[in-house]
DNA sequence: CATAACTGTAACAAATTAAATTACATATAA
DNA sequence: TTATATGTAATTTAATTTGTTACAGTTATG
């Protein structure tokens, strides 16, 4: 239930630490993700909504980090991106009937919540420079 | 990048468990799933590959329990359904030809892996019996 | 031993979601 | 003023997930 989307943005972040406050445009790094630039620049929006990235539009225009890679963790970046429940949802309404159909989406959304707190936990060990630091 | 498997595989576990022993069918916990019986039985399937559940064929058929909920740990079940990495995957392959686009799914794949296992080491805190117990 | 009520699967269809594409308005450097 | 960017909406295409149909195999029971 989860799509590309931490990946893609850790792939740019990566890219821009990279970049050293250099501008990226959106088209470099679609050619270094190996996706569509439109997609780029819908996640490069989301990451200016959350504080990570600024860009610069016009001519020689393009994105850089908005912050320290430092100061970016990958659990921020991760919840820049969630949208659905980690361990995905049930789109049909369990049975009221049922005992247990009744409350298990009470119950299942609390396992969730722990659950993903514990993932974000661990997300957030690590900063942005820690990880671009891995690449030669 | 997951689905409802979880999810469904959960719900079909509380039930056997609060079966007692007893076999349900497969038309029965679709019922209260409010889903195919079909998925349930292909759940039923990957349940019974990895020993938590057995089912009789024939006439009064069902399933049950392959042994108690204290012995079977929510990340177990997680275990059970897992397939595709849990922060999502690039379908496309980076460029190779980037520095960051020829190492990024190495470095992605360890901190999948770690952020994996502190999800699993957190979901096996709980036993399904444990789960179960929250319904009244 | 025939029948009814199950499971187990395969094959296919429908629905949903994700990704790519097209299009174009707006901004800015040179 | 032109070329090169971003920003974003709308649409198409592709992939994935979920549901359905169909039917062979199994077993309890009259």
């Amino acid at each position: 239930m989860n799509n590309g989307r931490f990946a893609i943005s850790l792939h740019i972040l990566t890219l821009l630490d990279k970049a050293n406050g250099e501008v990226l445009s959106s088209d470099y790094i679609a050619g270094s993700i190996n996706i569509n630039p439109v997609l780029v620049r819908k996640e490069l929006s989301n990451l200016r909504n959350h504080g990570m990235v600024l860009s610069k539009e016009g001519k020689n225009g393009g994105s850089y980090l908005a912050k320290s890679a430092q100061n970016i963790t990958l659990g921020e970046i991760y919840n820049s991106v969630r949208q659905n429940s980690l361990l995905g949802n049930l789109k049909n309404t369990p049975n009221p009937q049922c005992p247990v159909g009744k409350q298990i989406n009470k119950h299942l959304d609390n396992l969730y919540v722990d659950t993903e707190n514990a993932l974000i936990r661990q997300l957030s060990v690590q900063t942005l420079a820690d990880f671009s630091r891995k690449f030669d």
